[in-house]
DNA sequence: TATGCGTGGTA
DNA sequence: TTACCAAGCAT
């Protein structure tokens, strides 16, 4: 079966895998690392853009590591979650001090790693070392549940279990085994998706459960929806867009003009206090981090 | 294990 | 228009 299959995605993923720019040959181990991080919740295509300026900025972790943390979340930009920003910033001085500024290539060296969790540790070490691990994510999870056990879509979270089925299905040898995961994930993006699973277009329908069983998708979410509007975190969300567009440190007056709620308004600017993202100045002024 | 954490495209 | 959701991580 792992044969099988390898062989099918190899030969769609040569004719349908997308030319992103991380992938494209000569990327190092720490553009790669910089793509999943900034790929984490955020779709490839806002990501690719702010990539490919980013490495021409800071092309490796000891520029990066040099660089201040206003810089970096004003170079993040509209991204999302700026946290992860933050987190990459340390995980290159990180790699800088403990790894002599090269990114390792052992998974437990990259899990260890700030803002490195189980998926992003695997993608580095798979995706550039060419090593033989099972890559798990959304889109991995997705098509390992219709495809093996038939089932419309994964659990909400991972699970060893998830892990477990995956890795069951990688093929013998390290290259192999890479080009697989690479192309199981871009299978999961592109054709078996969440909403629209794409069947006609599937190199591996003739093997797959859910197909078999008639790919019927449940109504309705596929998850509980996560709310946005009126929340601390789109609060968050302007009081970082005005700090990312000025210099100069801005009023509590500026912040109150953000937002109705005092009480909201408070949550969010001292989260973001205790983030790091944020840093309080004499004069009741705030800016980015320095 | 459940929750919080941004943003913008799409139907 | 509103609602869903897109390569997770840390706590």
């Amino acid at each position: 079966m792992s044969e099988w299959l390898a062989g099918r995605l190899s030969d769609w993923f040569a004719v349908h895998g997308r030319d992103l720019p991380w992938r494209r040959e000569g990327t190092t181990a720490w553009g790669v690392l910089v793509s999943e991080v900034m790929s984490q919740q955020t779709p490839v295509s806002r990501v690719a853009p702010t990539w490919t300026e980013w490495m021409a900025r800071w092309p490796d972790p000891a520029k990066f590591a040099a660089a201040s943390q206003a810089d970096v979340l004003r170079a993040w930009g509209r991204l999302g979650y700026p946290r992860r920003a933050l987190r990459l910033h340390e995980c290159a001085a990180a790699v800088v001090s403990l790894h002599g500024g090269r990114v390792p290539d052992e998974l437990a060296d990259l899990l260890a790693l700030p803002g490195v969790g189980t998926y992003t540790a695997a993608a580095v070490a798979v995706f550039h070392y060419r090593r033989r691990h099972a890559v798990v994510d959304t889109n991995v999870r997705r098509v390992v549940a219709r495809f093996a056990a038939g089932h419309a879509d994964a659990g909400a979270a991972t699970t060893s279990a998830d892990l477990r089925a995956a890795a069951a299905l990688l093929p013998e040898g390290d290259a192999r085994a890479a080009d697989f995961s690479v192309a199981l994930m871009e299978l999961g993006a592109l054709v078996c998706t969440a909403r629209k699973p794409e069947c006609g277009r599937c190199p591996i329908a003739e093997r797959c459960r859910f197909k078999a069983s008639g790919a019927v998708l449940p109504p309705g979410p596929s998850r509980r929806p996560q709310r946005y509007h009126g929340t601390t975190r789109q609060v968050r969300g302007r009081i970082m867009a005005l700090l990312r567009e000025t210099t100069e440190p801005v009023t509590r007056v500026q912040i109150e003009g953000l937002w109705h709620e005092p009480a909201r308004r408070e949550e969010a600017l001292t989260g973001l206090i205790t983030d790091g993202l944020v840093e309080a100045v004499p004069g009741d002024r705030f800016r980015l981090p320095h």
